[in-house]
DNA sequence: TTTATATTAGATATAAATATCCTTAATGAC
DNA sequence: GTCATTAAGGATATTTATATCTAATATAAA
């Protein structure tokens, strides 16, 4: 709804990462079995996260991934448009008429507007290092 | 990214209508050639809505389609649904994990949790006949 | 230097959404 | 009744997203 399934794998292995910043690499392999993601999927998306600099990866023995800039500088948004594409240019008319702009406005278009507005604030204000805390107290409040 | 491309044609089609209600059937084709909707592909979402009592249908030569209730009574997201199905019973946490729900929330579920619900009433909110008489409107502007 | 182990990269497979084609059935006009 | 016309329905094609497989490359440890 919000993103892809891709970007949704890249969100939980990115937070995963964040998680677990005492161990300095982390394995794909290992991301992939803890979400339950197909591991060769999960790779390809490390890679396109790699090409867009939010993590370093290492190869061979002790290899692994891991966060390459501090978890409160990385946001969701900046993962779904490594993954997704950034949104485009021009936004097409919600529902699908020509012409249909800020100036000339579709029935649903400033409504809508509104609501992406909302969608680019939630993703853009929260980051890697707040998630990853909250999911930590999340699943200790879960143990008990 | 609100629903998907055959809620789209469906919504315009819809939309058609009701801007059309004077002249009481219309032909698929018309409105496929209108919107730029592939004819066959608008052909089968029509007879979802049809299914989903929401037009009504003719054969034969006069034959077409027209609403099969006031238009002030068809909201936006009863197409969706038709066309898409209802949302899932168990709504899936935004970033995938296992056990979110209100109780035991995801960092982003309960801002989620209230852009679905706008997304929700502005879809609820906005009915055919406001629609239409809005995009008449628009396009009286634009002819100007 | 050899070996085991990770990621990388390219090719291929599957599933779902979108699109097209063709035949059938219904219906009004003649 | 025949014919033209319009939607219905079933089969197939294409595209995109998701998933899988295999070989190559890099690296640390033995």
């Amino acid at each position: 709804m919000l993103y892809s399934k891709s970007s949704e794998y890249a969100i939980q292995a990115m937070i995963y990462l964040a998680e677990n910043q005492s161990m300095n690499r982390i394995m794909v392999n290992k991301i992939a079995a803890e979400y339950d993601i197909p591991v060769y999927f999960l790779a390809k998306i490390v890679q396109t996260l790699s090409k867009h600099h939010l993590i370093r990866s290492f190869r061979g023995r002790n290899g692994g991934i891991q966060l390459n800039k501090p978890a409160k500088d990385i946001r969701i948004i900046d993962i779904v448009y490594a993954i997704d594409g950034p949104p485009p240019e021009v936004e097409m008319c919600v529902i699908g008429l020509d012409e249909c702009s800020d100036s000339v406005a579709c029935p649903l278009h400033n409504n809508w507007k509104i609501i992406k507005e909302n969608i680019r604030v939630l993703l853009g204000h929260e980051n890697l290092a707040i998630l990853a805390e909250e999911v930590i107290k999340k699943k200790e409040l879960l143990a008990q």
